[in-house]
Order: C-alpha cells, then structure tokens, then sequence
DNA sequence: CTGAAAGCGCTTACAG
DNA sequence: CTGAAAGCGCTTACAG
C-alpha cells in the first residue's frame, strides 16, 4: 500500500500543475479549424476503419456507415420511400412500412440527422441561455429550472443545448447567430435583467424564444413566471400574523421585474401597517449570499429594533441568517428571517428556513413546452404565471420586541 | 391596483391548471414528426418571408438566407476559395482572404454550420451524459462541474449538450445514437457507479469518452478525478488531532470507486488508532441530506459515546447536522462534523462546515479539454488526479467525551 | 494559389 | 402508393 501511495502522491504533484495550467490558460485562442491537426486525424480514422472490417451493427462490411439509399436497395424500394418511412408519412403502405422497417432494424440503421436537419426545416434543438455569473449552472434555482426543462425537452423529441451569453457572446451577435448557423430551432432565457436588451432580437428576427421566470413588458417577450406578488403577500401577511411591524427587506437587483414586484408588495404592505413608508428599511442584497449577509448588517445597524427580515431569495436568507447568527441575534427567538424559493437544501439547514416555494421545475417543463409549441408555429403570446405558497419552518416566531443586551 | 390584483388571481387560477396538466401529462406520446403540423408551418413560415422583402443582414432581397455561392459570386472567387478562408486553410493567399472576408463581413454571412458537419468530419459538440436523479441539476455538485465544462467548451469552440441518462434511454442504445446520428463528437460522463455497464459501449465502438470525477479501472475507461484518498486522509489526521478516536463514517453508494476510496482510508485508520474495525461505525448515507439523517441517526444510537462523524459528501454532513441538532447533540460542541465536496453554501450555513475543497471547477475544465484532445485524435488514455484540501470552519472541534444528559 | 465537380446523407416536390 | 431527380449548403480531392 505504501509504493501505491508512493505513486499517489506523484500523480498530485502532476495535478497540481494541470490546477495551475488550467487557471493560466485564459489565452482564448480559438482553436477552431487547425487544418493540420484535423489532416493527421482524418489519416489515423481511415486507418483504423480498414483495420476493423468486422461488420458491426450499422456500418457495411468495408465499415462504412450504411445510409438511406443501402436500405433502400435492402428492402427493394426508393431512397424516397425509406425516407417516408423514417417520418411516418401516412402515404405509405402498412405493408411497405413493415418491410422497410424489418430492413432497418436488422441493419440497425440510424438516420444521420444532420443531413436530416439540412434537408429538413427543423435542428430538433433548443438552448437555454443564461448569464455568466461564475459557476451559475451550481446555483440550485438554475439547476431546477433547467431539469424540467431537459426532462421535457427529452419528452419532446428535443435535445438541449447549454449557452452563456458573455458580453462579447452578445457582442458578436453569436446569439443571433445560434438560428442563423442552424444550431438550434428556438431559446429560453434564464437569469437576465432589464439592462440585457440583445433579448430583443430574438423577436425582432423572429426566432422563438421564452423567458423563464421573469417578464420584459417593455419589450413583448413571451415568458413563464412564479407568482412573486401572491408569494409576497403571503409572506407579509404572515409576518403580520406573526405581530411582526419593523420589517425590514433585503430584496434583490431592481433591474429584475419579479424582483420590483416584491419590492412593491413590499411597500404597500408596510405603509398600510406602519402608515407610512422609509427605504432606509431596504436593501439591495443582489441575490448573494454574501451580499445578504451585508445587507443585513445594513438593516441592522440602521435599525436596531427590527424584529424581522424578509428575503427575496433563499441565499440572501442564508446570508441573513449567517450575520444574524455572528452578532447576538438568535434566529428566530431575536429575528425571524422569510427567504424566497425554496431550494432543496433550506428544508436541512439551522434553523431550516420559512420561504415560499416556487414551482421551479414545473416552471421549466411549461417553458419547454410552450417553447416547442412556438417552433411548431403556434403565435399566441406566451404569457403565464404558477402559483407559489409559503412554506412555514423553523425561521420565523411570534415577534418579540428586542432588547439591546437581552436577546 | 386593486383591478390589476384581480386578473392576477384569474391568471393563477390558469396557472393551478396548468401545474396539475404539467404533472399529470406522462403519456409519452412521441410527438417527433408529426406530418401534417410540419406542413402547416412550412406554409406560415415561406409566407411570412415573402412579406418580410426586406433586405436584412444574411439574407438576399428575396429573402433567403445568402450561402457561400453567394459570397463567392460577389468577391469573384470560387466557392472553395470561400470555403478555405473560412476554415483557415494557409493555401489561401492574404489580398484573396482579405477580399473574401470583406463580402463575408458586409453581407452578415453565417455559415450553415450543419453542411459543415455533414461535409466535413466534426459537430462540435459534446454532450454531459449523467443519470436521472431527480433534479440532478440542482444539485451543486454537478453544477460546479458542469460550469466548467460549459466555460472550456465555450473557449473551445464546441457546444454543450445535456443527456440524462433513463434505463429505456440506454435500453434503446441512444447513448451510441448520439455519435451514430451524428449529434455530437463525445462525451462527458459524471454521476455513474459500477452498475452502468453501458459506458464500456463508448470505447467500444471507439466514441470519445471521459468519466467525470469517478474511476472505472474494470473497463479501462478514460477520467479525471479528485483525490479522495488524499482528501479522506487529511480528515482523518485532523480528527485525530483533535483527540476524536470515536469517529463515524457516513459514506456513499460503495458502488462508486470513490466512495469506496473514502471507506478504504477510514477503515485503515481507524484500525490504525482503535486498533481495530468494526462496521457498525459505518452507515451508508446514499449521497442525500435526508439518508445522511438516518445514518447518523443509526450511528449515534448504535454508539452514544461517538465524538465525530466523517460524512463523504457535504449533502450527507447537512442531513447529520440537521440530525444531531435535533437530537440533543450540539454540533461540535458533542460532535464534530466534517463533510466532502465544499459546496459553495455550506460556508454559510449554521455551523458552517469543516469539509474536504474539491476543484469541481477546475476538473469541469480538464475534463472538457481531455475530452476535445480525444475528438482530434490523441490517444493516450486520460488519467488525471487533482488535488483536493481541508477547509476548517465552524462543524469541528476538540473532543470531549461526550457525556449523556450533560452535553 | 484557384476552380469545377463530386459528395456528405438526407427530404421533397414532381411525375408516374 | 412509389421512383428518379433536384436540392439542402457546405468540404475536399483533383486538376490546372
């Protein structure tokens, strides 16, 4: 055990250097289209296939791949006729279908579908597009939204595609470009603001496209979203319930939509409550843990009596309760903190966190859906919106007013 | 606002149905071409062209979007000519690139990248097949790999591709469709254990593939992976630093190499300090919060007297934690917690945790680059080992024998 | 260094 | 209901 670890302890050493290569390499060469690299592949391949002339499954015996037209001769029909077949045209015969079929199968023959694409109108392909905040696709509200949309995407016929739209990404229109290179047949956005206005081009060149979990009235786009006000509300109401008056709001960037929307119930509520209305109640907690984490010490520090925090997504909760926790206020005997999305993990968390669920992953299947639907030449707007309800756990209590010391 | 609140209640209603039709609609009707709706668009969409005569960037007066004749006509070359500017061919001469490249930019030209494909040997794409875990995209572990992917990919030149992997989706050989059909050049496995015999299939058929933080020397398949045993052993020697001999092991599925690497380190350890082993020290957490509960639970009342819990993943350390809490058993005051991944938020949760940093960033980005060296034609086998280290935080401190009632 | 032609593997009018 | 032919938009030998 002792010399295999020996040999352990060299591969780290190699490791290492690969971690300190990979974070130098940022010197974005495109290495697209080397010609003398893909020259020396091509030889090696042709090699290899005259080697292995076993007659696998869907290749013939010198191992080329069979195509359309072998299948055709097997069967004793026209290329057209296969083809027809292969799409389930209804002009063909039972008979002759069964035939072709038979043929196909014992060939295993696979359709190469980017010749199908070429001929045909459709990639079968649509992409989720999403800003580049570092290790976005880590972040467990993305990671719901996209699993229902790949779970119906994959239901549909559709395979899914991953893209960050980088500023120079937009820059080059390579947004754009996904419709005119024919990569995909339609996009979803996810985690854009109002300052992302290359949204509007989608449109504008009449390529589907659905906003996920947010809406841009200003520009007509198509879009699923959660209900934010009637979460809102429900979380107001409850903190009032709860006899909880000097709420404070760590919300998230204003330039988000859903994320004014809290921001209004918000306001509304409290100056029905309090009589009247003071931003020095909020802040921005731009949607971090971190940030959270600053904002409440903002609150805080502003108002020392403030018995409850309301946060517009679960990790500025996290953060809240963090800070909270490091300075003498107990979660929720001293403060009662209400996050917003409900991720998974906030169920297991200490205290586990008060929030309103938002139907993430059913968001995604609709989006999806209505996506496909687009492609498929439907033309009503898109515009729709799933309920949300609280879930009450362990980070909220009665209001009790606080004492500087006691706590 | 009070008639604006009104249609809002309406549009929620629509959204409960729509949520009930979203879970309800599992009939898996293939809805792949569907004949008759394809006609009805191709009519919508050639009408629409002809409307729109406009003559936009990439697109003739007539509407159809311009190709490389096109290019080739106005700069007076052949269209091979335009062809090898494209791909950088060096036979081209400098004035003749510069004057092809000079229409190519005025006319907005895009090449249709599925006639790339289909003539020449690549689809640059590559797709992240991984199982079916219910919203196995939001959990942070694969996001943070899957995030490093996509970045590399992007500076690649290639595109990403998601592919759960069901039983029926392997059953029908789709895995092998991918290459067969000709939707992408390889593959990225992550999330697999030993029963998922159907990667052998890749090499097989000689389709690249690299197995994503997990090992498989059975079937001799390509990785990259972090050093558990190294991450496993610095947990151990810090524990026993503390003074803990009374350590338990939730661990993972021991179908997974990894896992079982984990396992392998403790038991030598322990044999090392205590003496000797004994199973009832180890519960199989199964990855999850909820299971890591129940293992700890296990442990805690098969040995009351045990002071620390090594858990082999930071979701398991969640599940102990919640436990432990809820059980009489401060954390770390009576038990010392220690996880393995470092996702990004158990820095903020309460305690936050000591656990093993994992570069899951970093090996998303090797990955994804040992992969691409594979698709132009190296062929050494790929396995690499990056290093993994303790991060100390708030779930771990000295041991105190734990006495019952007291703690 | 450049051009005319064949070919990638399908689909789709258009005749029969 | 089926077949021969053109076409999708590129790349790549092969001649010049």
């Amino acid at each position: 055990m002792s010399s295999s670890s020996n040999e352990y302890v060299v591969k780290v050493k190699a490791g290492s250097e690969i971690m300190a290569q990979i974070m130098a390499d940022q010197s974005g060469k495109s290495s697209e289209s080397n010609v003398a690299t893909s020259k020396k592949i091509r030889k090696k391949r042709s090699k290899k296939q005259q080697g292995a002339s076993v007659s696998n499954k869907g290749t013939t015996s010198s191992g080329k791949r069979v195509g359309i037209r072998e299948i055709a001769r097997q069967a004793g029909v026209s290329v057209a006729t296969v083809s027809m077949v292969l799409n389930n045209n209804p002009k063909i015969t039972e008979a002759t279908r069964q035939k072709v079929n038979k043929v196909i199968d014992r060939v295993g023959y696979r359709p190469n579908r980017l010749a199908q694409s070429l001929s045909g109108r459709y990639t079968r392909v649509i992409s989720i597009l999403m800003p580049t905040l570092r290790h976005a696709m880590a972040d467990p509200y993305f990671g719901e939204l996209i699993s229902g949309i790949c779970d119906r995407a994959a239901r549909l016929g559709h395979k899914v595609m991953l893209e960050h739209a980088k500023p120079d990404f937009i820059r080059e229109r390579r947004h754009i470009e996904l419709f005119e290179r024919r990569f995909v047949d339609g996009v979803l956005c996810i985690g854009f603001n109002d300052r992302h206005a290359f949204m509007k081009d989608f449109i504008e060149n009449d390529h589907p496209m659905v906003v996920v979990n947010n809406m841009f009235p200003q520009w007509g786009l198509d879009h699923v979203v959660c209900d934010y006000r009637s979460g809102a509300e429900q979380v107001m109401t409850y903190l009032q319930q709860l006899g909880h008056k000097k709420i404070g709001l760590v919300h998230g960037a204003p330039e988000v939509f859903t994320a004014r929307e809290i921001i209004e119930v918000y306001k509304r509520r409290m100056t029905t409550v309090t009589g009247g209305f003071d931003t020095s109640w909020m802040a921005d907690g731009r949607f971090t843990e971190e940030h959270g984490a600053e904002a409440t010490k903002k609150l805080l520090e502003a108002h020392p009596d403030m018995t409850a925090i309301f946060a517009s997504n679960d990790k500025m909760a996290m953060g809240a309760i963090h800070y909270a926790n490091r300075h003498g206020r107990s979660v929720p005997s001293d403060l009662s903190i209400v996050g917003f999305d409900d991720i998974q993990y906030t169920a297991f968390v200490n205290p586990t966190l008060t929030t309103v669920h938002l139907p993430l992953y059913e968001l995604g299947v609709l989006a999806c859906e209505r996506l496909v639907e687009r492609i498929r030449g439907k033309s009503e707007r898109v515009r729709e919106v799933l309920p949300t309800h609280l879930v009450l756990r362990e980070s909220t209590s009665l209001a009790a007013s606080y004492a500087p010391g006691v706590g």
